[in-house]
DNA sequence: CAATATTTTTAGCACATGCTAACTTGACAT
DNA sequence: ATGTCAAGTTAGCATGTGCTAAAAATATTG
């Protein structure tokens, strides 16, 4: 039934976009949960000189048991160490990725500061939308970040 | 060994907080692929009256069975009604949240086109960013987004 | 109408991410 | 040294989200 009719401007569905921002999306939500976690264990070995299962148990809010499973799957990407009933560490690589993450999440919270947003909402939202910028989108937003900073 | 030597104030791993803004993303990563998806066959609906399995299936890029496995779901949660070799439409709730979301990505989207950014970047980032905007976060980008809209 | 092409569905698979329950190991205090 | 408790592991399960390949239904076209 439907031939071409009605152009319906109103919305523009551009079909190739879409289809590519999906993918790129569910590429980034691949990712996600190891940026969060090398961040994780970064900041814990700063702050209590090593990561333990049941640390990262409590900062994500999951049973040890999920998190020995993620942990199984990071140390297959390469991005841990881990020996039985000892804790964890994170390889040249997973520390190089922990860095650029922990930048961009310092980025994106205090960029959603500079808007005014209470420290609770900017650090929720951060968690989630820092997995989702862009360098350009990154850039963009440290810049104005840094503009309101020098207040 | 670790007793709590060293407050290292660095970073302050706030444990409370991470573990709730954790739990609060994984929720929101839960009803993401629902919310493009009625989005989506509102916006097809919108443009040829009717939204069909190969439409989403080439919107989303994925495999029509794909689709399929995620309607019989959405269906289940009361957001679309289908039948076997028909097209699909939504139900007066997934109408509602269609509309919420399409206004939000609205709002995303125009606030990071206000930053500067290009049309490509600013859809592309969007499609993840929205979903991980709370509302006091949605408010601040709406109010950026109208004032620079009035240029 | 009949042949063909397209669309939709189904079955069976895989992997990520979560869980509980049971078991093992290690740490520590008496 | 031993007994207890916390921490870690394992097995087995569930659900979400993707895939391919084959079958069934529908649409198009000669
Ligand atoms: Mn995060
Ligand atoms: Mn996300
Ligand atoms: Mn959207
Ligand atoms: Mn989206």
């Amino acid at each position: 039934m439907p031939k071409n009719e009605s152009p319906s401007q109103a919305i523009r569905l551009n079909e190739e976009h879409v289809a590519e921002n999906m993918t790129r999306t569910r590429e980034e939500h691949a990712t996600e949960l190891a940026e969060d976690y090398v961040e994780a264990i970064a900041d814990l070995i700063d702050e209590h000189r090593e990561a333990r299962v049941t640390d990262l148990a409590r900062l994500f809010a999951v049973t040890p048991a999920t998190v020995n499973n993620t942990i199984a799957r990071l140390q297959k990407a390469g991005l841990v160490t881990s020996e039985k009933y000892r804790s964890i560490f994170l390889t040249n690589s997973g520390r190089e990725l922990a860095e650029q993450c922990k930048a961009r999440h310092e980025t994106v919270y205090r960029f959603l500061l500079s808007l005014g947003l209470s420290h609770k909402i900017a650090s929720r939202d951060t968690e989630g939308i820092e997995h989702h910028c862009s360098p350009e989108t990154l850039r963009a937003f440290k810049k104005l970040a840094d503009e309101a900073g020098s207040s």
